[in-house]
DNA sequence: TGAGTATGTTCAG
DNA sequence: TGAACCTACTCAT
């Protein structure tokens, strides 16, 4: 499920699987039927990614493709499975295909639609020239929370739930510190930690933001493919650095999960 | 079988 | 601010 690790891991899978050659594509459930028609036979030249949205270049026709809350793709070598009814898209080679089920957003744009999409979204902190000043400068500005601003994707984009909430916790910031309360070297750290972060996340796609040191030896004996967090979607349970059972609040409807010690 | 939940966004009121 | 939308999965009935 989707924050911007996982749109940038997709885009560089789709990229290693299509780019240089002819694709076949298809919507098996229909929606997106008549885009799909406009990339059937042609080369997929790159895949690139944006925060939380994905495009899909075949020269002038570029898919857009944001997940939203259930989003997915699917890749598989080329027969290990049949798309199903809920598959939006089908993208097929001689060696893989690629199924897109229940995505907000596919359509297709120009080069000029995709530009507007980005010029709306703030910076990216997976991007290696991201302006972090452009960033500082809304957050400073403003008198909403660190923990809203950081859910804002005009502000930032790619950081979601998830990533709010440890990010958060690993800099120990009060989530409802205002961003004009901010202090600059306070607001680098957790740019910098954003940065690391998705990096590590979009390797495989999977986020990673607990320090081994601080698991459980069960969890630790769960292995690789287990998600952990300090502090997102542990309520009650107690913090892995202090002991204090970990908080739940609201923040612009969604939920926010913070530990009232460490974050004090 | 149905309610509830989910790493998101947009639009109506 | 709340509802709607896209889907799949878990858990209670």
């Amino acid at each position: 499920m989707p924050e911007g690790h996982t749109i940038r891991h997709l885009a560089t899978v789709h990229e290693k699987a299509f780019s240089g050659k002819k694709v076949v594509a298809y919507s098996p459930q229909g929606r997106f039927a008549v885009g799909s028609r406009h990339i059937d036979g042609q080369v997929m030249t790159h895949a690139s990614a944006h925060g939380k949205h994905l495009f899909l270049h075949f020269g002038k026709p570029i898919v857009h493709v944001h997940l939203g809350l259930y989003g997915w793709f699917t890749l598989k070598k080329v027969g290990e499975g049949l798309p199903s009814h809920t598959t939006r898209l089908r993208l097929q080679n001689d060696e893989y295909t690629s199924d897109l089920i229940g995505p907000t957003k596919c359509e297709l744009v120009t080069q000029e639609q995709m530009n507007l999409i980005i010029s709306k979204l703030g910076p990216d902190p997976i991007h290696e020239d991201a302006d972090a000043e452009l960033v500082w400068n809304n957050v400073v500005k403003s008198k909403k929370s660190i923990a809203s601003l950081l859910m804002n994707q005009s502000v930032v984009a790619g950081i979601g739930n998830v990533y709010r909430a440890e990010l958060l916790f690993r800099s120990q910031l009060n989530p409802t510190t205002p961003g004009f309360m901010m202090n600059r070297d306070k607001f680098d750290e957790i740019w910098q930690d954003a940065r690391a972060l998705l990096r590590i996340g979009a390797v495989d796609g999977r986020i990673k933001t607990v320090n081994p040191q601080y698991l459980t030896n069960e969890e630790k004996a769960v292995g690789g493919h287990a998600q952990f967090s300090y502090v997102y979607k542990r309520t009650g349970f107690p913090c892995r650095i202090c002991f204090t059972e970990i908080e739940q609040s609201s923040v612009d409807g969604r939920k926010l999960y913070w530990c009232p010690k460490c974050q004090m």
